[in-house]
DNA sequence: ACATAAAAGCTAATCGTTTGCGTTAGATGA
DNA sequence: TCATCTAACGCAAACGATTAGCTTTTATGT
């Protein structure tokens, strides 16, 4: 049975803390479970047993950082919409910060529930365009799998096996692309 | 200046055997550097020095099991060599080794070498189908990077971000509309 | 052949990781 | 509210991985 409040929730809001303040100050290179165990003021075996090592501690706070902080803008209408979206999210995901914490949520997630947390993420934040274009009554736009596809799927893989070529102006021409294909052209 | 042959070689071949080796025998649980050097018959110093850690070994030897080790079939047409091709990649790319591979790929990479490797295997196959398409005198067929925005780039991602969902028909569906999209529909 | 230096071997000390066991916080039900 | 039960934590010792310093081997260029 889970338990929830109390002492665990603290100890997991500290451990979270204490990465993310050891990992401005210094730097993910110098991060280490004990190092960070003394700042979250917590015993190493704490955290090995809860997370079992630090790509996996990594990953859960990955994560959290990039679950989206805003819903996307209101341009009025649906391609300056998604064409705002995905330009902020190539500047949010291609950073270095960004790719940092993309690499770290794959990396310590042995059963991929990190990874699809933020596949689902990329997907509400699509949804909410998309549901603003069928409010205003806009016909022909995409699914959003066909966004996922033709748009989310493109940035992600240049980001992660192609770190050069991206640009603002690839994303536009994805996000004209998937637009185009889905009113017949 | 570098030191290409002899012992260099042949240390940096018996470690990649090693580990293969090991892998098959004990899976890449039980991998540490000191029983990997064991095997190779070198000290762990040594592989420490070279590699750096375990993962950009694991790394190394990944991208050498993820190099593609056939010609995409000719089958007579662009349709269907490109089909074939992208239901065989699928295959590789999404059984449980090939996700392993792909993760330690992308894992003990720090430069985004070892990743860049594996796109240029996937570009190199493409264009060998295109080429083909090309010498056949076939006309409308899409550039290869839009084969690769939208037949790889999308298996890839959802190999990597949502582990369910993919199929041949899927792969299928990818193919048909990048080749769609390049006949001007 | 000889000189040079890159790369590997060796050893010891350090540091991260794992594990067993006792303790405590806090959830649960009378 | 109080008694009880247990998941989670702290502690400390044992283990294994990593690093540093030095020596030895051996490609490579003259």
């Amino acid at each position: 049975m889970a338990r929830p409040g109390g002492r665990s929730a603290r100890v997991q809001a500290s451990v979270h803390a204490a990465v993310r303040e050891l990992e401005a100050e210094q730097g993910r290179e110098a991060l280490t479970v004990p190092l960070v165990a003394a700042r979250a003021g917590v015993t190493p075996s704490t955290i090995y047993r809860r997370w079992g090592d630090l790509q996996e501690l990594l990953s859960d706070v990955a994560v959290e950082r990039l679950r989206p902080d805003t819903e996307p803008a209101d341009l009025g209408g649906l391609r300056a919409d998604l064409t705002a979206w995905a330009e902020q999210f190539l500047d949010e995901m291609s950073s270095t910060a960004g790719r940092a914490y993309i690499r770290d949520a794959l990396l310590g997630d042995p059963d991929g529930g990190n990874a699809g947390q933020c596949s689902a993420y990329a997907a509400a934040q699509v949804d909410l365009v998309l549901d603003r274009a069928r409010e205003r009554g806009e016909s022909g736009f995409p699914a959003r799998e066909a966004v996922m596809d033709h748009v989310v799927a493109p940035v992600m893989y240049r980001i992660l096996f192609r770190p050069d070529g991206l640009s603002a102006e690839y994303v536009r021409r994805l996000v004209a692309s998937a637009l185009d294909r889905s009113t017949g052209r």
